[in-house]
DNA sequence: CGCAGCACTGACTGACTGTTCAGAATGGGG
DNA sequence: CCCCATTCTGAACAGTCAGTCAGTGCTGCG
């Protein structure tokens, strides 16, 4: 999943640490950050668990690390595929599309969502997992304001306060991704695509009509 | 905190068994759910270790249980509270308030947020917490369900979907809700207060200004 | 060759904690 | 007063797991 080119330049640093980095949030996403046994991250390289001892200290910085590696992923291949559109209004689709619908390029949604989840929830107690997840979601609110200036200053989008739009849309795409990770059935990937659409066109001032039943194309 | 005359049924049904919940509850909201030892349970109770186990078979069962007795708790005090209000976007606004606000006298946003993003995460790998959670989240979007219908109702709102607005604006408060939880600097309670109601309102065109500098009155 | 440094392992331990169990205290009814 | 059910405890058991450590194999270098 992912990472197609994008690790390859730290791989190169060491490839072992990368090895058991990744390895470490296949088991995260599979078992939960809690419940994330260093035997098993050992197991699912290949070596014995006092290796993983050996690169990284201790559990807490193992976790914390393979975090952090996960924010890296997820930044380098959203970001590529952003730039790669010009207009504003397809951008913010773009965002919104990655966020809700699984079944694209970008193929992190349904398990890393509850990464997500277990981040925030360890981001209640641990300081350290904390810091991570606020910069992260600064940045990610920037980027979702950076959007919207650019909209705004080609004249797609009307002049509303780009901080607000930020935070609102930033904290429904959540909640969204939040009932899609726990599969709740009252909110499916399209339903929350939609919403999610409609509600920015709404608050941005610029047209957006749902897709046909069919699968759309519109890249 | 919470449950003033709201337990008190159930308190009688017995006493020590409802004890054990509530310890568990404050227990689950100081350490996480899954840091949770039966062992602080019974130290709080001022019992032994085997007497919950007594009560409770297992720890999973009395976790599971605990989580419930705040799903009562919690509705008891919000429906109560919001019966009180005649029209809908008032209705609106005290949902609104007491999943932002923390200083209101139905008291538990802050860290009863904590347990809720506990729950989402337990949620994604027990499916005894996951039936939990999805009958809350189903009861909750049909009481905002409802106050859309009665504002529509009465002339209040405009004739959108009243489903959709319950999927967006729930999402959007859990969302919020996430980050006042993580104590985010980004999103304050007012903040989340002000961007919830302008969403809302826009959403299903009543009127709406937020309150001055000053600290609210209209009741 | 010999040596130094690195990646790596197997076996162990020490701490923690859910769970059990035999039995003590308690209190009400006969 | 005795009996029985209920409530409750202290102590031990058993399993799990992060972390340690002494030592092994390997590689490259002088």
């Amino acid at each position: 999943m992912s990472s197609t080119a994008a690790g390859a330049a730290t791989d190169e640093l060491d490839p072992r640490r990368t090895q058991i980095l990744r390895a470490a949030l296949e088991v995260i996403a599979e078992r939960g950050y809690s419940e994330t046994r260093i035997a098993d991250v050992a197991e699912r390289v290949g070596v014995s668990p006092a290796l993983v001892m050996y690169y990284f200290k201790t559990k807490d910085r193992l976790l914390a690390e393979a975090i952090r590696h996960a924010e890296d992923l997820w930044y380098v291949d959203g970001t590529r595929l952003m730039e790669a559109i010009p207009t504003a209004s397809g951008r913010l689709e773009a965002l919104v599309r990655i966020t809700c619908l699984s079944d694209e390029e970008v193929g992190l949604s349904s398990e890393s969502w509850a990464l997500w989840i277990d981040l925030w929830c360890q981001a209640l107690r641990r300081p350290a997992v904390a810091a991570v997840r606020e910069e992260f979601d600064a940045h990610w609110r920037e980027t979702i304001r950076a959007v919207v200036r650019h909209g705004q200053a080609a004249g797609e989008f009307e002049p509303v306060d780009a901080d607000e739009v930020a935070v609102a849309l930033s904290a429904l795409l959540d909640g969204l991704s939040v009932q899609l990770a726990l599969r709740d059935p009252a909110v499916t990937e399209e339903r929350a695509f939609e919403t999610a659409m409609r509600f920015a066109s709404r608050l941005l001032g610029f047209a957006w009509e749902p897709p046909q039943r069919v699968r759309r194309r519109r890249a």
